[in-house]
DNA sequence: TATGAATGAGAATTCATTCAT
DNA sequence: CATGAATGAATTCTCATTCAT
C-alpha cells in the first residue's frame, strides 16, 4: 500500500491525472499493475488516495507545528513556513493541491475535500484570533489562503523546472540579460520568508 | 482557424493537455479532425497555439489599460484589475495558465514562454518604478506576481465550481454551519478588490 | 461444496461459461476464491461439476417419475412433464443445458455427456416401446428430443424475461396491439400441456 | 463493413458473446481492431449488428419463399424448410438466435427484437389461416415456433460438433454400440423433413 | 481447510496521427 | 482546403490462477 501510494504520488505529481499511466505508476511503485486495482480500485480512486495522503499529511504536520502559546503573528508565520517546509520536502504537494482545487471537485473524494477545509480552517482560526486581539485588520481569509498557496505552489513549480526550461528562456536571456538574471535570482531564492513578510504586512492592523 | 482555436481552448481548459482528445476538440470546433492537422499541426502545436492566443491576448489587454501618466499605485491596481477582468470575461485563462506553469514547460512553446515573461515584465516595471519613487519598498517581484496570479486563478476556479461541489462540502455544512456560510461568502465575493488592497498594502513603503 | 456449486450454478446460468467470472462465483457462494480452486479445481472443472449436478439431478428426477406399469403414452407425457417440472422449479436448467449443447462440447466433461445421453436414452426407450406396441409410428427420436427440449428451454427463457423486455416489444405493442396481446398470452400460458398434446399427436400411430 | 460483420458473425457463432474477443474478430475480418470501433461502436453494438444482419436476412429469405397461392400446409412446410435451409447454408444462425432469445433481451437492440417478432409473425399468420380454413386445429403458435426453432437449432449444433465430440461419446460407444450407432444416424440424418412431417401432423385438424 | 495478496496474460477501448480522395 | 477511413500503439481494467500463511 505504502509503495503504491508513493509511486502514484510521484507519477501523478510529474504528469497530472490524465498524463499519468497506471503502467508507469505500477513500475514506479515496483508492484504489478493488477495489485493496484486489487488494493485501491480504479485510477480515480488511486488519485483520491494520493490526494488524501499528501494533503492529510500536510494538515497534520502544520497542525503539529503551531502551539497555542505563540503570539498570533508567529502562528501565521509558522503556518506559512509549515506549508512551505512541506512543499520543500515534499515536492509533489503543489501540483497535486493545485489540481485538487482546480479540478473543482471532479474526481475529488469527500475525504480530500475535508482535508482542504481543515487546512483552510486553521488559517481562518489564526486570522480571527488576530482580528479579535486587534493585531490583524479584517481581511478576506480566503484571499489570504489563495495568495499563500498560490505563491508557494507556483514558485516551487517554476523553480523545479527552471533548469529544464533554460532553452525556453534563452530568447529572454539574449534579449535582456539583466531581466533574466533578476528573474533567475528571484526564482531560485528562498521564497518562504518573502511570503511570510508580505502576508504579515498585508494583514497587520495599521 | 478561429473555430479551431476556440474549440481547443474550451477543451484544453476543461481537461488539460493530456486529458483533452483531438476528437473532442474537433467536435467542439465543428471541423474534421484532419483539418486540425492540416492547419495547425500536431496536438502539441495546437496546445501552443491556444496558450499563445489566450495569454497573448491577456498581455495586450493589460498593457492597453495602463497609461504612463497614472501614479504607480494606480498602475499596480490597474494591472491587477486587468488580469482579474480578463479572468472574469475569459474563464479558460486560469486553468490554462495554471497548467502551463504547472506542466513546467513541457508542451510549452517559446512564444508562450515569451508571453509569460512579458506579462511578468510589466509587473516588474511597475514595482521598480514604485521603488525608485519611494512609494514601494523593495520586494521580491516574483513573489508578488505569484501571489496575484495564484489568488486570482485559484479563486476563479473555486468560485466556478462551488455550486457543483455543494455535496462535497455538505459534511462541512452539517458540521459547522457558521464556517460554511463564511466560506461561501468569501468564495462568492468580489476578490479583485481584496487582492488589490492587500497587495498594495504589502508592497507600499512604511 | 454445496454452496460453491449453488453459487456457480446461479452465475453460470446467468452469464454462461466465459461470461461468468470466478470472482463473481466466489461472491455468490460466499467463499474465498482460492477455496473454489482447493475444492473443485479450475473454472472448467467447476463448470463440469455444475452441469453434472444440474443435469444429473434432472435425470434422476425424471427416472423416478416414470413407472413400468404406465401405458406408453402416459410414460411419454410423464417424461415431458418431468422435464417441464424440473425446469419450472429449477430455472437455471435451460440456459445451462442450452449452453452445454450449444458450446458443442467445449468445456463439457464426459460425465455430463453421459447424463445427456442417459436422459435421451429414456426417451428413446419410450418411443421404441410405443412403436413395438403399435401405439406410436416410427419417428426420428432425436428430433422428438430436440423439439421437447427446445420448446421447454426456449419457452422458460422467454417467459422469465418477458417482463424485462416490455420496452423492447413496445414498438410491437404500438403497432399491433392484437398480436402483442396474443403473444403475451402464449408466453405466459402453461406450455407443458401444449407440448405434451402436440408431441403425443405427432408421434401417435394414425 | 461487410467484412466486419462477416468476421464477427463467424466468431460470435463459434464462441458466444463473452467468449469472442474483439482481437479475434478483427483478425477474422482482416481489419484493424480500431476500425471496428470506428465503424460499429463497442462490442455490444457489434453483437447487435450481427444479430440484425443474420436474423434480418433469415426473415427476408423465408418471406421470399412463401407465395400467397400455396395451400396452407405447403406454406408451413416452406416456412420450416426455409429456416432449415438458412441454417444449412448459414451455420452461425442457430447459436446466434439461441443466444438472442436466451439472453432475454439483455444486449438485444430493438431492431433485433423486431426481426424476431417478424419471423414469428409469419408463422402466426400461417397457423391462423390454416385454422380459419379448417385445415389446422387450434394450437399455441408460440409452442410450435419454439419446437421448430428448438429442433433445428439444437440439431444443427449437435451435428456440427458430433465429430469433435467423438471422444466424449466414446464411453457410450463402448457401453452400447447399438444406441451409439442409432444416435449417430439420427444426428447425421436430414432433420428438416422429419420436423416438417411431425409439425404438420401435430397441427393438422382431425 | 481457508484466505488475502499477488500477478502474467489478455481483454475492451481510446487516441494521435496519416492518407487517399 | 476538407474529410472519411484506417491503424499502431497505448491505456484502463479484468481474470484465472497461484502461493504463503
Amino acid at each position: 500500500m505504502r509503495r503504491i501510494i508513493d509511486g502514484a504520488t510521484k507519477v501523478f505529481a510529474a504528469s497530472g491525472f490524465s498524463g499519468a499511466s497506471v503502467d508507469e505508476i505500477a513500475a514506479a511503485a515496483g508492484v504489478n499493475k493488477a495489485t493496484i486495482y486489487y488494493h485501491v480500485g480504479d485510477k480515480e480512486a488511486l488519485y483520491g488516495a494520493v490526494l488524501h495522503d499528501v494533503i492529510g499529511n500536510t494538515v497534520a504536520r502544520v497542525a503539529s507545528l503551531i502551539s497555542e502559546e505563540q503570539p498570533v503573528e508567529e502562528k501565521l508565520a509558522t503556518y506559512i513556513r509549515g506549508i512551505a517546509a512541506t512543499v520543500e520536502e515534499y515536492p509533489p504537494l503543489p501540483p497535486v493541491m493545485m489540481r485538487a482545487v482546480e479540478s473543482g471537485g471532479k474526481n475529488l473524494p469527500a475525504e480530500v475535500a475535508t482535508d482542504l477545509v481543515l487546512i483552510f480552517g486553521m488559517l481562518l482560526a489564526i486570522l480571527e484570533e488576530g482580528e479579535e486581539k486587534g493585531v490583524f485588520e479584517p481581511v478576506n481569509p480566503f484571499v489570504v489562503y489563495l495568495m499563500i498557496l498560490g505563491a508557494l505552489a507556483f514558485h516551487r513549480n517554476v523553480e523545479a523546472t527552471w533548469d529544464e526550461q533554460r532553452e525556453l528562456f534563452a530568447t529572454l536571456r539574449d534579449l535582456d540579460a539583466g531581466l533574466y538574471g533578476k528573474l533567475e535570482r528571484m526564482v531560485k531564492g528562498n521564497v518562504a520568508d518573502d511570503v511570510v513578510r508580505m502576508v504579515l504586512k498585508s494583514v497587520s492592523a495599521r
